[in-house]
DNA sequence: GCCAACGTTGGC
DNA sequence: GCCAACGTTGGC
């Protein structure tokens, strides 16, 4: 089992809008270490679900419900695209700035490579951020 | 809206 | 194969 985070921003799509389609096409990633996680994901992966740009936080868990294929928006076959859908969403959104100020998560890519749309976490970093959306 | 960080492209 | 120029992402 393999733990992910994605990002989105919210005015393309967003979590409502993903929960609102049930399942959700993780297409349009144009870079080769994006890439190289999207075809590493395996079925039942767990995702977080990350806002960038406005809201700047994660804000729900998904998984996988469709491991890499072919990337149907494009004919360009170096793209790959998952299926995700929605498991649930944190009762609290877990802002970059409360990963930023956890100093076990200094680790984590969007605080050291914060262009990547879609990074790989440990479960210790996964499970940590979760947590922190149940906080309070 | 600015700018830093990073990826990609293309000339040599 | 190097590197400058350029484009894009994303935090602030």
């Amino acid at each position: 089992m393999n733990y992910w985070l994605v990002k989105s921003e919210p005015f393309k799509y967003s979590w409502d809008d993903f929960v609102s389609q049930g399942i959700g096409t993780w297409d349009g990633v144009r870079n080769y270490q994006a890439r190289n996680n999207l075809a590493a994901m395996k079925l039942d992966d767990l995702v977080l679900f990350y806002h960038s740009n406005e809201g700047v936080e994660v804000v729900g868990i998904a998984k996988i419900v469709k491991e890499a294929y072919t990337d149907p928006t494009t004919d360009d076959t170096r793209w790959v695209v998952v299926d995700l859908a929605p498991v649930e969403k944190l009762p609290k959104s877990v802002t970059l700035k409360a990963i930023k100020a956890d100093e076990r998560l200094q680790d984590v890519s969007l605080v050291r490579q914060s262009r990547l749309s879609v990074q790989q976490l440990k479960k210790e970093e996964f499970d940590l951020i979760v947590s922190k959306g149940y906080e309070n």
